[in-house]
Order: structure tokens, then C-alpha cells, then sequence
DNA sequence: TCTGGGGTCCTCTGCCCT
DNA sequence: TCTGAGGGCAGAGGACCC
């Protein structure tokens, strides 16, 4: 008689998540020290803007990312705004990421503040998991001042979640300090994982929660109980089977250092609701030169163009188009992006205005359109760029974005969370 | 309460082609 | 020639993430 087959081993607990802990507010307190202990968020500062990020202080006072910043002040009128600087927090994060491939080539940014670690076979060079974690830590606070929380875990699911598991608390009772660092360790995921509130799971925003909750499902145990079918039937066949496998802790997504952009978009709310189709048009030509150079840095043509349009009483609509060649200059987008507009009607007022490019491919040898003069674009964009590479991004812009008497109109949209408070 | 910006992924629908 | 089924694709919208 043959003895049967091992069981095959189990993964290693080899999966870093490292989230930094109130990244742009804790990146603002190293410049002003002086705010440090009291209520601070990053975010808009107009009446349309919404919160960034928010100090453990302020989250005492409820106040949480995405709330609109006329909420945060009314929950707390000593709440201190600022209006935040993304370049220098793309800038630190540059450095933090630096600092995570020093210990393994396999580090996935998953946004300026979180990244993704595998470091299954950097054992010999750097220590256990667990030991690479702490040293992490102790790193980021001593050379860049800056506190993370890390989760260590057999996939990269469990290691979000612990790494979540991992951070201080605050809410109205106070704040809390965090672990720092939860390992979930082989043999125990259902363990971690079955009490939390489905909510935890990566996927289940206000809608998936409504529909789970008409399952009376309430925790990831609870759904993982129920047969897939109920599930796919609830929320879909490609939902339905993810978050029924995440709930059964099966996650066969690996960690990928070599992800590359699907689609480039530039958007901004305006402070007033624009209706001059002229003001209509002369954004998305300074949108779409912005979506341009990103498209040129990322060495890629996209082939489908998307507007996007939010009226006043938020409703919102995309019309899109696609061409047979892909385009990664401003004039060519405008062009494109400026057709769609005039199919829709912008009479009631505009609140947003966006213009996004998709269908990315890597930049090949280009294909002249019939009508086109794609070719004498791509000169002058590069020429554009050569300029702003050297004088700054706002050394150069597309003529169709000045004003009537010729001078340029003030650049809008310094802010990233929504238009700036007056004066 | 009143909702930013930059993304990804999924679903549904309509059209075209076989 | 007409009709229906099914696949592929584009367009639109929604949900979700940080």
C-alpha cells in the first residue's frame, strides 16, 4: 500500500504590507513642529473641498479622509487646515519606497503611502519576516520621522488586513496606540480573518455592505458560510466569486513590482459651476496638455478618450471615444475630448469637468491618421516638455488656456482636494 | 452632510458580424 | 432573404480603493 501524498506546505508568512500611519499630515507636522498634539488635517479648504488625511487628534473628533472640509470644521472649529503639497509628498514617498527595495526587488507601491513586500527570499540576507518588519519601522521613524504600521501575512489580503489590525486607534473616547506590527501566522487565517466585519474585506464598500446585509451577512465568517451561489447571485458572477474565495482566505494575488498605469485622467471640481462653453473648452485643453505630458513620462498612447462632466445637482456622465491610433499629446486629446463636449449640454452648470485617457500601450513607431497631423504634435510636444523638464511645468502652456487680452488665466487646480477657499 | 482627485475593475447595453 | 443566437467590442455607468 502507497502512503498518500503530504499535504502540500503551506505559505510562509512571507507577505510585508506597510502603510504609512496619517502620511501627509505626518509628513506637514515634520516641517511644523509646532502643530504636533492638536487637531490637523490635509485636504481642501474651500467649501467644495474634502479631507485628505486627518491627524489621530483630529479623528477624535470623528473626522475621517473624504469628509467634506465644511463638516470637519463644523465638528471641530479648532481644527487647523492645510492645504497640502503633493509634490513633496510624492517626493518623500520616492524615498520611503527607496528605503522598502533596499531589503527586497519585489515591492509593489500600491499609492504614495502603501506598498506591498515580498521578502520569501531575502531570508538569508535580511532575517525572518517578522524581524524585517520591526527593522522597517525603526528605519522610517529614525531617518525620515515618519511612523508606519506593517502587516505580515501568508497573501497579500491578510497582510493589508493586518496591517490595518496594526494601527492606532481614535475615536471620540481618544486615541490609542497601535501594535505596530500583527503577524498572522500559517495555520491561523480563519482565525484572524472570520470575526471581522465583512466591511473589512477589500471590496465591500456602502453598496456590497447593503446587499450582504439583506444576506444577513454581517461578519467575513458569516459569508464564507454561505454557498457561493447565494453570493454570485447577490453581487455578481466576478464580485460574488472574490470575495467568496477572500472570505474562505484564498488569495492567489501576488505581489507585482512591474505594474504599469491602464489610464491617465485629469479632473477638477470649480469653486462656481462654469456654464461659458468658451470656460468649458479652454479646461479641457489645460487638462488634456496635462494628461499629455504624463502620457509622454510614462512613455505610453492611449487610444480611447473619456470626458467626464458632473452638473450642479451631481449627476454625473462619461462619453467616450475611441481611435484607431493611440495619442499622448494635449492638442490631440483636446481635439477629441472637445468633440464629445459639444454633444452634451452644459447649460444647467458645470461643477466638474475631466479628461481622461485609456487603452494604454507602451509608445511604439507611430501611424499617421488620415486626419491627423499627429506627427507635428508629437514635435512640439516634446519641445514642450524639454522645457518644462528645465524651467518648471509652468514655464510653458497651451495658448488656448490664456485669457482674452492674452495673459495666461491663473493656473487652476494647485489644490488636489478640491477648489481653494477665497482670498 | 454633501460629497476631491486619480485610479481599477465590473456590469450592462447596444451594435456589428458571423 | 429573414431571423435568432452568440461572440467581440465599444460606450456608459457604478462601485470601490487610497
Amino acid at each position: 500500500m502507497t502512503e498518500p501524498p503530504p499535504p502540500p506546505p503551506r505559505p510562509a508568512a512571507s507577505i510585508l504590507h506597510v502603510d504609512m500611519d496619517a502620511f501627509y499630515v505626518s509628513v506637514e507636522l515634520r516641517r511644523r513642529p509646532e502643530l504636533r498634539g492638536r487637531p490637523v488635517v490635509v485636504g481642501g479648504t474651500g467649501d467644495r473641498g474634502v479631507v485628505a488625511a486627518a491627524s489621530y487628534e483630529a479623528r477624535a473628533h470623528g473626522i475621517g479622509s473624504a469628509m467634506p472640509s465644511v463638516r470637519a470644521r463644523r465638528l471641530c472649529p479648532d481644527l487647523v487646515f492645510l492645504a497640502g503639497d503633493h509634490a513633496h509628498y510624492a517626493e518623500v514617498s520616492a524615498q520611503i519606497m527607496g528605503l522598502l527595495r533596499s531589503y527586497t526587488p519585489l515591492v509593489e507601491p500600491l499609492s504614495l503611502d502603501e506598498a506591498f513586500l515580498d521578502v520569501g527570499g531575502v531570508g538569508r540576507l535580511h532575517g525572518p519576516p517578522e524581524v524585517i518588519a520591526h527593522a522597517i519601522r525603526t528605519r522610517l521613524i529614525h531617518e525620515h520621522g515618519l511612523a508606519a504600521s506593517v502587516g505580515v501575512a501568508p497573501s497579500t489580503f491578510l497582510a493589508k488586513l493586518a496591517s490595518e489590525a496594526a494601527k492606532p486607534r481614535a475615536d471620540r473616547a481618544g486615541t490609542r496606540p497601535g501594535a505596530g506590527i500583527v503577524v498572522v501566522a500559517p495555520g491561523t487565517e480563519l482565525e484572524f480573518l472570520h470575526p471581522l466585519p465583512v466591511r473589512a474585506l477589500w471590496g465591500v464598500g456602502p453598496a456590497t455592505h447593503d446587499r450582504l446585509e439583506r444576506l444577513g451577512v454581517r461578519t467575513v465568517g458569516e459569508l464564507a458560510a454561505l454557498p457561493e451561489a447565494a453570493v454570485v447571485s447577490a453581487l455578481g458572477d466576478a464580485s460574488g466569486r472574490h470575495l467568496h474565495r477572500l472570505a474562505r482566505g484564498i488569495d492567489e494575488r501576488r505581489v507585482d513590482p512591474d505594474q504599469q498605469p491602464k489610464s491617465v485622467s485629469h479632473e477638477e471640481t470649480f469653486a462656481e459651476d462654469l456654464r461659458d462653453p468658451d470656460e468649458l473648452r479652454r479646461e479641457i485643453v489645460r487638462q488634456a496638455d496635462a494628461v499629455g505630458q504624463r502620457l509622454r513620462r510614462h512613455g505610453v498612447v492611449g487610444r480611447t478618450i473619456t470626458l467626464k462632466v458632473r452638473y450642479g445637482d451631481f449627476r454625473t456622465i462619461t462619453r467616450s471615444t475611441t481611435r484607431s491610433v493611440g495619442v499622448d499629446t494635449g492638442p490631440e486629446i483636446a481635439r477629441a475630448a472637445k468633440v464629445l463636449l459639444a454633444g452634451i449640454d452644459t447649460s444647467a452648470g458645470v461643477r466638474l469637468i475631466g479628461v481622461g485617457v485609456s487603452g494604454l500601450v507602451a509608445d511604439g513607431p507611430r501611424q499617421l491618421e488620415l486626419d491627423a497631423p499627429a506627427a507635428g504634435w508629437d514635435d512640439a510636444s516634446r519641445a514642450v516638455d524639454a522645457i518644462r523638464d528645465r524651467f518648471g511645468d509652468g514655464a510653458i502652456a497651451p495658448a488656448a488656456t490664456a485669457g482674452p487680452d492674452g495673459v495666461r488665466v491663473a493656473r487652476r487646480g494647485r489644490q488636489q482636494w478640491g477648489p481653494d477657499a477665497p482670498g
